[in-house]
RNA sequence: GUCUCUGUAGCUCAGCAGGAUAGAGCGUCCGCCUCCUAAGCGGAAGGCCGUGGGUUCGAAUCCCGCCAGGGACGCCA
């Protein structure tokens, strides 16, 4: 039942005003004192032509009350309404506890596909975290979806094709060893990159030799293309090391090289379509009217571009997936290049061109400066992750020593943690990262919520004769199982609101505001050592807060241990 | 220079399809384990919501200007 839309009825009964219209202006009061539901007569004084607290006195007078509204209170503009708490309570918790798992899932998604672009590390690079956010929110996005009912598709985006393959091929040529790579795997790589780098400085020919070797690549030079592949095998195993820590799996590995062969074709569409043109040697599509640079397609020396390939690659899902949407996690410093491709997307005439969205994220950097590869000035993913379970392990032996399983609990917990500090916060904002705050796990934090989790589940696991039968909900008395109650009823809503904005951080915070409550509701009364019926009530409430708890934590990739 | 993102408590951030006294967490200080996991709970201190205008009955929230910081702006991705 959605008590809002009854309200706005009653409402709208009372005061002759569209239903639709009072819906929109029913809010939830900032302070619970003044109710659980209000409406604020304001908008209405114009079309009424009354003073608002007259409007809200008059409507209150008139007003039915539904059944499970216990009171109303007119202050000044304002009506209150004060929910039936063992009605809320009852409606609330039954159904958390019929649906367990698929409470807050939704059918609303069905019949649609959305394609998700997120990870899509460059390979010979290690894994740092830098590639965290995209990989991470990606993935809770993905999670999120499937469970309104979307069909997802997960794509790793691999940056494997383009010029930096041909520097790494003449730094090897000149600088490397195969058995300096086999044993040393993607460091190496980065040695001789790094290197290539450096003397490319005192001689910029070697700039140009590597933009041969990538063009020699992309005709399909054996010799190119046997160490590209090595290249490749190396970075994606050490990769998949990572994926399998952060139990993130993707759907399609189609990186760049992929679309190497599919290109052309395209190319050929814009220049029939009339949208290329020559400049200073390079072929690009304009885009003065939008206001934008020219989005390069072709390199002077014939060599494709991230956008050739992005555009390419589009073209590709949109008849392969068929999509509604095709979202991309990339950092917010690719703004332009994505509006600047979507936009030629749109000149060739694809009004799908909409479907396409660009989902920024803000900068990591470190306390030491910008990441940087190339100088040395990251933190690799794998470092980060042994560090956090390091960490956890630790505080595992202070507090909880005899926990069975040590070692998949620290894992489990540590790996949330760093997860969920990722995706705690808006997507946009910066991120300036630090081992003190990644390795806190007091307050509002993953382990704090799987703590919560761990707690429900070591209480419930005493009450064996728990059932959902003939509970009396009207012994939930308290103010603390109210809060838990309107946090459990408000999830299903976070969900949609998460899909909608593109924001897993929102339900994030929700988990958090549960444990919050539950760890008050936990505080204040005793269950086990209750009487029976309130005892049976107040393990309504657990099971409740437990499986939506381990179900929220899902939906953003982290692992609900239950005991730590 | 153009475009773009950000600016709220010492720190990290919520709140921004306008609404009733601006909220958390961390850090600091003070309490709470003979009782279901103290990775917990309670309390205190701490805010001209960058700044100046405008719109409105009402602005942290919308519009414009300014200031500060990050970022992008043709042959990297």
């Amino acid at each position: 039942m959605d008590m809002k839309l009854e309200l706005a009825k009653c409402l709208a009964e009372a005061s002759g005003v569209d239903a639709q219209e009072i819906y929109q202006g029913l809010e939830v009061p900032a302070n619970k004192e003044m109710g659980d539901y209000a409406f604020p007569c304001f908008k209405l004084a114009k079309v009424l032509r009354k003073a608002p607290p007259m409007i809200a006195a008059e409507i209150g007078e008139k007003l039915k009350k539904p059944d499970f509204i216990e009171k109303v209170q007119i202050v000044g503009a304002y009506i209150n309404f004060f929910m039936d708490k063992h009605f809320y309570a009852k409606m609330v918790l039954e159904s958390v506890l019929t649906e367990k798992e698929n409470y807050g899932k939704s059918s609303m998604g069905e019949g649609k596909t959305i394609v998700i672009d997120y990870s899509s590390p460059n390979i010979a690079k290690p894994f740092h975290v830098g590639h965290l956010r995209s990989t991470v929110i990606g993935n809770a996005l993905y999670q999120i979806h499937k469970a309104l009912g979307y069909t997802c598709v997960g794509v790793n985006h691999l940056g494997d094709w383009g010029t930096q393959f041909g520097k790494l091929i003449v730094a090897y040529k000149k600088w490397g060893s195969q058995e300096a790579v086999e044993e040393k795997g993607i460091q190496e790589l980065m040695r001789i990159y790094v290197k290539f780098h450096d003397e490319a400085e005192k001689a910029p020919e070697l700039e140009d030799e590597a933009r041969l070797w990538f063009v020699k690549m992309q005709n399909g030079d054996e010799e190119a293309l046997t160490l590209w592949k090595w290249f490749y095998d190396i970075s994606i195993k050490e990769f998949e090391r990572v994926y399998d820590m952060l139990g993130v799996k993707f759907d399609a590995y189609t990186g760049e090289s992929f679309y190497n062969d599919k290109m052309a074709p395209v190319v050929e569409e814009l220049k029939e379509k009339g949208l290329l043109e020559e400049s200073e040697g390079a072929m690009i599509v304009k885009l003065e009217e939008e206001n934008m640079p020219p989005c390069l397609i072709i390199r002077k020396d014939g060599g494709t571009l991230y956008a050739t390939r992005d555009i390419t690659a589009a073209l590709y899902r949109k008849k392969t997936y068929d999509f509604d949407k095709c979202i991309y996690l990339t950092a917010l410093d690719q703004n332009l290049h994505f509006a600047q491709w979507f936009e030629v997307i749109h000149k060739m005439g694809y009004d799908w061109y909409k479907d396409l969205i660009h989902v920024p994220f803000g900068l990591v950097s470190l306390d030491s400066g910008k990441l940087s590869t190339r100088h040395g000035n990251v933190v690799l993913m794998e470092d980060l992750l042994h560090q956090a379970i390091a960490e956890t392990k630790k505080i595992i032996e202070e507090k909880n020593p005899d926990l069975p399983n040590k070692e998949d609990v620290a894992k489990q917990v540590g790996i949330g943690a760093v997860i969920f500090n990722d995706l705690y916060n808006t997507r946009i904002k910066d991120v300036v990262f630090s081992w003190e705050r990644m390795l806190n796990f007091d307050g509002e934090t993953g382990p704090y919520v799987q703590y919560t989790h761990a707690r429900s589940c070591s209480i419930l696991k005493k009450a064996p004769e728990f059932s959902m039968d003939a509970i009396d909900y009207s012994k939930l008395e308290d103010e603390a199982s109210m809060d838990v109650c309107k946090l459990l009823e408000a999830f299903p809503d976070k969900i949609k609101d998460a899909a909608a904005k593109l924001e897993p951080y929102l339900v994030t915070r929700h988990l958090v505001a549960i444990s919050q409550a539950f760890n008050k509701f936990y505080h204040d009364n005793p269950i086990l050592n209750s009487e029976p019926e309130v005892r049976q009530a107040r393990l309504a409430v657990v099971v409740a807060v437990k499986t939506v708890l381990a179900e929220g934590l899902a939906l953003l990739g982290i692992e609900a241990p239950e005991q730590m």
